[in-house]
DNA sequence: GCAACCTGTTACTTTATAAGTAACATATTA
DNA sequence: TAATATGTTACTTATAAAGTAACAGGTTGC
């Protein structure tokens, strides 16, 4: 399939969000605009960045804010709240009639829920500010 | 898109020899039935396990077997060998003219490459032989 | 009131990547 | 030399995501 692009273009609406000041236009449109995609898709991920309590927004208003500091909102809030799959996946159809074809579902799903765990620990380590920090500090260069 | 078995499967086929006796029959066609899948899968996963060194294998014959004890193959060398892509994927299409959309691609690159090597550490730490035992422990239930 | 915008939502089309399939060159064995 | 194996290539099919369009309903300013 193709990629997922869905945690990075939240993340950086949510960082768009957090680098804006009271001139920025926070319209779907500009959003999109900066990420170089769509206004529809910027509004069902604002919706669900809404939705999860992220963000507040209002319908019929530009009026988009983060609901709380960008310090206390990680990566790994955001990839919940966007309900990407897991990073790794069992493949769900094995032979049962084998041993290794019918056990080996449950013992790699295991195996990959340790992995996804460390995976989620470093994302729960990164938040937006650190994002919008680093990407001042990218520009200045 | 289809979510990729890629590392599953070749998994599964690596378990399958570390489980086999003198017995088992380990041609493409076997294993292929035990994954449920098709034996030309699972010749070009075989292929590339024995290119990148982690089984030995003959054309012409079967003769397959590890490369090494299965304790000392990690997840994550399977996962290095069939070169899966990055668990996460940086948006590689973001306008350039926007200081969000020119920076946060190196930013999010970086944050990305974070929770790949803590994903990858708990991979190293998971054997081929963990995936036998917990099969045969799966089984005895 | 109403025109012009917005968000939120739905449905549909396009695209990208992986799985599935088939075919064949080459090696081995009986 | 016939049968069967691996290794490799090309092609088709399936699936999940991005892209696009449309519209319901809220807000604002004239």
């Amino acid at each position: 399939m193709k990629y997922s692009h869905r945690l990075s273009d939240a993340i950086h609406i949510l960082t768009y969000i957090g680098i804006s000041d009271s001139n920025t236009d926070l319209s779907s449109r500009a959003i999109a605009g900066s990420i170089d995609s769509n206004p529809s898709l910027v509004r069902r991920l604002m919706a669900t960045l809404s939705n999860t309590g992220l963000i507040n927004s209002t319908p019929g208003k530009i009026s988009l804010e983060l609901s709380r500091s960008a310090k206390d909102i990680s990566l790994l809030d955001v990839y919940k709240a966007i309900e990407e799959p897991q990073l790794l996946h069992v493949d769900p159809k094995t032979n049962l009639k084998c041993i290794v074809g019918a056990n080996i579902q449950k013992t790699l799903a295991d195996a990959y829920d340790k992995i996804q765990q460390q995976a989620e620990q470093e994302m729960a380590n990164i938040s937006i500010q650190e994002i919008v920090d680093s990407i001042l500090a990218e520009n200045k260069k």
